[in-house]
DNA sequence: GAAAATTAGTTTAGGCTTAAAGTAATTTGA
DNA sequence: TCAAATTACTTTAAGCCTAAACTAATTTTC
């Protein structure tokens, strides 16, 4: 008797997998793990070394740019994904530098608006160049067809990572 | 005049990309970036909740598993990418846990080779279980075929951006 | 073979990060 | 209405991480 040729490919799945391994996950997780690591790595080692700046202030100040108008420290550590008490210790940092200032909430006494200053919005400028063209610099590898299918994967990933902690 | 298939893509990508634009490879970045983020702050926080390890600890730990005869301080910092001092410091916790041990180098007398404990192999083993299960949690959202493209891909990323490294 | 350079690891100062506990303001709901 | 719950933010303690300066041992070079 003759297999399919995908019921042959189904056994052969099978038998690559003992039931409950996951390597292949695993090893995808390592290898994304070790690609944000490298990247990040020299971002925050660029940073440093032109603009004597570190990454959460690069990121802060990323997020402000995009909403001239401010925004709630609140809102700030949700798009940053960390805490509110990282976001108070980064805002103290750069109001002391004088790149971002602080207000009061119109209406809501406990809520404060922080956005880039004149100086923030040109040192970030300068800033954000340059690291574009960092970026551009490590991709170079790809071609706009893999930049964008690995685009499109990560998206699914992150969907379907979202998906099953909200399921959890 | 007719425009071969392929000289009209080339037209289109031109004028869909100004000189030194590259947003896409931004936009790709900042979604590795998020990605890795949204997974790696949930395994932290179950390697918390579950057994009261952090994410550098347990690292140390895979690093040593799969050398039964230990390791340099220095091998450990370059398998962690990580510097020197952060690996001094982790592995005095985790001696002082008792999961790791620590020898001198038989020849050289600046060295020292740390291996997992016993009960480091134990606790491990127990960690590792879990783990694995988590991220095959997380990447259900990806067929096999998925998780063997995305990670053909993120090897030839971190190729180039390795080679990129190298020649800057 | 000894000075110079390198290598392995440690220490230190400072920034980042979190969880947990705390303060003050606002919203909910009985 | 007003007490309880929630929300926005801050503070604190502890761990992670790096760069830079340091110690001690080894290797290189002359």
């Amino acid at each position: 008797m003759e297999l399919e040729p995908s019921a042959a490919l189904d056994a052969e799945t099978k038998i690559a997998e003992a039931p409950g391994d996951h390597k292949a996950e695993l090893r995808l997780w390592l290898r994304l793990l070790a690609t944000n690591t490298l990247i990040e790595t020299e971002i925050r080692r660029r940073l440093r070394e032109r603009f004597d700046v570190t990454l959460p202030r690069f990121d802060l100040m990323a997020q402000l740019e995009r909403k001239p108008h401010g925004m709630t420290l609140g809102e700030l550590s949700q798009r940053m994904m960390v805490t509110n008490g990282n976001v108070t210790g980064l805002v103290d940092r750069l109001l002391a530098e004088e790149v971002i200032s602080r207000r009061q909430h119109k209406s809501d006494r406990r809520s404060h608006i922080v956005s880039l200053t004149e100086k923030g919005r040109r040192q970030f400028a300068r800033m954000a160049k340059e690291h574009e063209s960092w970026i551009a610099e490590m991709f170079a590898g790809l071609s706009q067809s893999d930049v964008a299918a690995l685009t499109g994967m990560l998206g699914k990933l992150k969907t379907g990572v979202r998906a099953a902690l909200a399921g959890a």
